[in-house]
RNA sequence: UCCUCAGUAGCUCAGUUGGUUAGAGCAUCUGACUGUUAAUCAGAGGGUCACUGGUUCGAGCCCAGUCUGAGGAGCCA
């Protein structure tokens, strides 16, 4: 009977002998091979009878090999775990080559492991991100399915470049040494794939509202594109984006939605992937080890994620906020790099750091935001001068989620559009949402990568995604 | 895109004021040992000092440019 590493270790196993697969991770002694099979951030140890074993066959046992194992699960005789396998057979199923296989049974850095990504996951910390950001992503699912939301495959390639949510990528079949130009001199993108000029999609908030419209709840949860020249932890060029989209909600209703679903979330993680948060957390305290008192964190991982989990995330007005940073000491004592003076401001990250991780000291609700630095699509308030968007910050990562409230009169959104020059003809079939049956309706955007940094102390979002995508970099 | 820092062995790093043959730990290979937990002990091999050009009797070290990476900023999720 074959069994997974997980199991072995977990169950109580009375079938013998067992049978297991996996690449060893380190062979120490001649005598003890440490298996991993992703099933878990666990090894288990297999010990070799070296003494009647092939000696060619003894060599093949190097690290990354993997190896087919039979033997018998018995309590082990050393202190490092509680069961092992007494091996019977083992047979070599892929010879990994000890001098020229990158990951050594040591401590690598994170850039180098970068530029290894495709074996990465063979190391505890990579395996251990993933298992969670698998787990993450199922608990999205889980929670909008759970609570009456339809989930919606928005498009990819997007024909409307008015999105408004940053550079695009253009998708194109047309010749890119001789495209064909019309009259005015300029490309001619009749003769192109789709008849028209098209982009990879930014975000898929504006067809999800088509949805929410006539289904009530859905949510998007699929890779969105920025060609933003940014080169930061915290940016991708390609990251997974969640998005859901609500008929007959308001702004409340929105943050009560957004903080319950991040909770819920976190919640399924705690529950679920102890072990991987266990082995996170450790290695986390071990980096804080070396740096000095002051920059270390009050909180360890799993207290963080359980604080988040566990207590009410703080609401603040735009405008209180703005109270709180004018009276703040970095403020009075021009610490800031921009000081704030007066309303209408932009928050900086400095300041949005300040609120969360020193003034209030846990995740903050900005809502009520003033209408020239937010998005054609949010809701005016009744003063005129601020719009219904919220944004959630969190410690360590800054915005976690941006939403909004959406202006569901036709007249007010006609002119915001005009005001900022974005054509009707362009989306004419958003503008049809408030010709017809138009509702209060609100929704949000949360980037998946950021949600799994905070759930792994991973502090470069480049290493919480698989092949990561950013400026001068797709490799895999 | 801007600012700062970095690039030396497979990996992580040291390398003094510019001065002989470029150093360590880990990894690898060889041998010893064998209930180990990043095993231990002994020995060996391993270098286009990111690249291009310059200054100099002499450059890993100084200067210029380029490339790459990291941190921060902006933009955002």
């Amino acid at each position: 009977m074959t069994y997974s590493v997980s199991q072995l270790l977990t169950q109580d196993i009375s079938l013998q002998p067992v049978d297991i697969k996996g690449w060893v991770r380190t062979f120490r002694a001649n005598r003890f091979i440490a298996l991993n099979d992703g099933s878990t951030i666990n090894n288990i140890q297999c010990v070799v009878d070296f003494e009647n074993t092939d000696e060619a066959l003894l060599k093949r046992i190097t690290t990354g090999a993997a190896v087919h194992i039979k033997g018998e699960l018995v309590e082990s005789q050393g202190k490092g775990q509680s069961v092992e396998i007494q091996v019977t057979s083992i047979e070599i199923l892929g010879d990994s080559d000890a001098d020229a296989y990158p990951i050594q049974p040591k401590k690598h850095s994170f850039e180098f492991l970068r530029e290894n990504a495709h074996l990465r996951t063979r190391t505890s910390t990579f395996s251990a991100v993933m298992r969670l950001r698998s787990a993450l992503s199922f608990a999205v699912h889980k929670y909008f399915t759970e609570n009456g939301f339809y989930n919606m495959h928005t498009p990819i390639i997007t024909g409307s470049d008015a999105e408004g949510a940053g550079e695009m990528f253009r998708v194109s079949t047309l010749d890119a040494k001789q495209p064909p130009i019309n009259e005015t001199g300029e490309v001619d993108y009749k003769e192109d794939f789709f008849g028209k000029e098209t982009n990879l999609t930014v975000s898929g908030q504006l067809e999800a509202e088509t949805y929410a419209m006539s289904l009530g709840k859905v949510y998007t949860f699929g890779p969105t594109f920025r060609a933003e020249n940014s080169n930061t932890s915290r940016h991708l060029a390609e990251f997974w984006m969640i998005e859901p989209e609500v008929a007959f909600m308001d702004l409340d209703g929105n943050m009560d939605l957004a903080e319950d679903f991040l909770k819920s979330v976190l919640a399924y993680v705690l529950e679920h992937n102890r072990e991987d948060l266990e082995f996170l957390e450790k290695r986390l305290l071990d980096e804080e080890k070396t740096k000095p008192q002051a920059e270390r964190s009050e909180m360890s991982l799993i207290e963080k994620i359980k604080f988040v989990v566990d207590n009410n995330f703080k609401r603040v007005s735009y405008t209180e906020a703005i109270d709180i940073l004018r009276q703040s000491k970095p403020n009075k004592k021009k610490k800031f790099k921009y000081l704030i003076e007066e309303w209408g401001a932009d928050l900086q990250s400095e300041h949005e750091r300040f609120l969360v991780e020193k003034h209030f000291k846990c995740p903050v609700i900005l809502f009520d935001y003033p209408a020239n630095i937010k998005a054609f699509y949010m809701r005016l308030n009744e003063d005129g001068k601020t719009v219904r968007a919220m944004d959630i910050l969190f410690p360590g990562i800054g915005e976690m989620v941006g939403g909004s409230q959406r202006e569901e009169r036709l007249d007010v959104l006609k002119e915001k559009m005009k005001a900022l020059d974005i054509p009707e003809e362009e989306l004419w079939w958003y503008l049809d949402l408030r010709k017809y049956g138009t509702a209060v309706h609100s929704g949000f955007g949360l980037g998946f990568e950021r949600l799994v940094m905070f759930a792994t102390g991973m502090g470069n979002i480049r290493d919480v995604i698989p092949y990561p995508r950013t400026p001068q970099n797709a490799e895999f």
